[in-house]
DNA sequence: TAACCGTGGCG
DNA sequence: TCGCCAAGGTT
């Protein structure tokens, strides 16, 4: 009898796959979505505490379509990749519209959803509806390209679509979803990127790359490329115990998120001024000192910025009374400058850097937030 | 096709 | 410290 893949992985699930993770419980087409787009480029460890809690303040479609945009955000601060957030957002808001608030199960309408790509929609569709999909993520392929010893980076089109091919032959038609799980185990547990566990592997007897030697350098690395550094001085404008933040346009970096103060321009170039917001700022309030916190760097996927923060004591007679009366918070920069309304939102706001608001922060800003509450 | 989009962990 | 990578999708 022919060496049976499914059969193989599916007695090693018995045996050894993960059932007790969060999103493997009570499960549904919805809380399997979540999982999928928090488990994108980001490991298990790590989403955990989030998938918990986000399943707690939306626990269905319709509580999440419903929710303020910034609530969803709010949830993902940490997360990284922010447009998976917005479009998780928006997909549920379609959702509740167009399917009556029920996650679709035709497998074209998943796909058509933002956010969902070919392997998520097949992974949440056999997982949950145990409809017959093949996946085809990080762990997959690195599994397939050392079972079958497929030459090239997985990342180019040829080589997916190699391993696409495959993915579909292999893939059962019964038990299609516990065979959709012990595929990332063993790309996640045994076939790892280094170091795999050949020993323990129920595939290694017909495994090309551990027969010819080759785990170590299948599957093929990306070609790299070293990534650039990029410069900002970030001017935190402080008015006794608040600091000015201002909401991210949706689309680039840190979309809908909130940051320090006005623009964000990095530069290729290291440079010791911000003349648009001393210009801004300077019309409106007394700038009484400033001072430098220390710089740090951040790490995107394509390139490293470094942040200097600098703080500007402001003082103006307008403030003084807002901040007595405790309603500064409230108060936009238009209330004192004149520029806090952008297309009738709120996009700026005074927040206590002592009490970080329920807000959407990216990274740095928590960063720069524990600075502040170091100094 | 390739650039873009975060963050944490690890060797 | 630093380069690389981890349950991808969009443009």
């Amino acid at each position: 009898m022919a060496f049976d893949f499914a059969q193989t992985a599916l007695a090693w699930f018995d045996l050894h796959g993960r059932k007790h993770l969060p999103w493997q419980q009570n499960i549904s087409a919805y809380s399997v979505w979540i999982s999928e787009i928090m488990l994108q480029q980001t490991q298990v460890t790590t989403v955990i505490p989030y998938f918990e809690r986000f399943m707690r303040s939306f626990p269905t479609v319709n509580d999440l379509a419903n929710a303020p945009q910034e609530d969803v955000l709010h949830h993902w601060t940490g997360l990284g990749y922010y447009a998976r957030a917005r479009n998780l957002h928006k997909a549920a808001q379609q959702i509740a519209e167009h399917h009556n608030g029920v996650f679709p199960t035709d497998f074209e309408e998943v796909l058509a959803l933002p956010g969902i790509g070919r392997s998520t929609a097949g992974a949440i569709l056999a997982i949950a509806e145990h409809q017959n999909h093949p996946i085809l993520d990080g762990n997959v392929k690195r599994v397939l390209a050392r079972f079958f010893a497929v030459e090239g980076w997985p990342g180019s089109k040829k080589v997916e679509d190699e391993l696409w091919h495959f993915a579909g032959e292999l893939t059962p038609s019964e038990r299609i979803a516990d065979y959709t799980q012990v595929m990332m185990d063993l790309g996640a547990t045994l076939c790892t990127r280094s170091k795999p566990k050949c020993e323990v592997c129920p595939l290694q007897s017909r495994c090309l790359a551990f027969a010819s030697g080759r785990q170590s350098e299948l599957p093929h690395k990306k070609p790299k490329k070293t990534i650039p550094s990029k410069y900002t001085t970030v001017i935190i404008p402080m008015l006794f115990d608040r600091v000015l933040m201002t909401k991210r346009p949706e689309e680039g970096i840190w979309g809908g998120l909130w940051w320090f103060g006005g623009e964000f321009t990095p530069t290729a170039q290291k440079v010791d001024e911000h003349p648009t917001i001393y210009t801004a700022l300077g019309e409106q309030f007394d700038v009484v000192s400033s001072d430098m916190l220390p710089e740090f760097k951040h790490t995107f996927s394509h390139f490293h910025l470094h942040i200097q923060p600098v703080i500007l004591y402001l003082t103006t007679d307008k403030v003084s009374e807002a901040v007595l009366s405790n309603s500064m918070p409230q108060m936009t920069l238009e209330d004192l400058t004149g520029a806090g309304i952008r297309d009738g939102q709120v996009h700026q706001r005074w927040v206590d850097y002592r009490q970080p608001a329920d807000i959407g922060l990216c990274k740095p800003a928590l960063t720069i937030f524990n600075q502040l509450q170091q100094r």
